[in-house]
DNA sequence: TTGCTTGCAAAGTTTTTGCAGGCGC
DNA sequence: GCGCCTGCAAAAACTTTGCAAGCAA
């Protein structure tokens, strides 16, 4: 019962172009959680003439229709991820790779949150820092 | 026992200017983690000559020396708070404001990720999203 | 005096905007 | 065909850098 891409974009009242079904299978098939750059990077061979500028606007419009999250784990661009379900992050300070930490409860710590502060919440985002395996095994060196 | 900035500045081989602990008083007289620019308004009466570039180069160096620490919940700029403990953050979407989450518990959440990642974990930041009561009360009317 | 700091300006990054032509529907 | 969308360029927003003069120690 998954919601496809076009179908969200044509009943949300958006176009569906060739752009922007790449830029959000570009997302899908990957877990690095790239940025607006590396999506434009990775789309240059196949879409020469796609703008950066149509990045942002197409990523701007899959947040807006719930089929991907931003994230922001405290660099100087946003990433983006088409897992939206609500999971923490991680990243590693040596080589800068986010990874999704799933299996996770937080619900008490959520609801934790939720009885003290006189917020109406409405979402949240964990990040986690230190050093990812690969850069781990490298300093051992 | 509290470490006041002079002295840490000092220690680990910085010089200590008005500039620096003028950024730092503004830090800690306010709680609503300001960012470099409005830290350079706030100064702009008493240090009109104070440039942005200072305020960032100061705040790089603050952080470097853990008299503050760093945040992005979201925004396109970092925001600075001279409240080194470790606490969650609480943005309002309406207008944009964050506020502290003190006296939360989120142990076991950090000890049940510590559990299930290979990452060697060395920090986190939790950030949550919603109306603050100010604009609950503007939109009721 | 020594050399880190400041302030200014310029440059670098990331993201947004305006607009003419193009394409989905 | 209508109106949204793309791509380009320019601009905006944020942050960093280079350098000469100034000040902390």
């Amino acid at each position: 019962m998954e919601k496809n891409v076009t179908d969200l974009l044509r009943e949300k009242g958006f176009k569906v172009t060739p752009q922007r079904l790449a830029i959000y299978k570009i997302l899908t098939m990957t877990k690095t959680h790239p940025s607006a750059e590396m999506i434009f990077s990775q789309l240059q061979p196949s879409y020469p003439t796609m703008s950066l500028a149509t990045v942002y606007k197409t990523v701007d419009i899959l947040r807006e229709i719930g089929m991907i999250q931003v994230l922001n784990a405290g660099e100087d661009s946003f990433r983006y991820d088409a897992d939206t379900s609500d999971h923490p992050h991680v990243r590693c300070m040596e080589c800068g790779r986010v990874d999704d930490l799933h299996d996770i409860d937080f619900s008490d710590f959520v609801d934790g949150v939720a009885k003290r502060t006189s917020y109406r919440l409405t979402g949240q985002q964990f990040y986690f820092y230190g050093i990812c395996p690969d850069c781990q095994k490298r300093s051992a060196n």
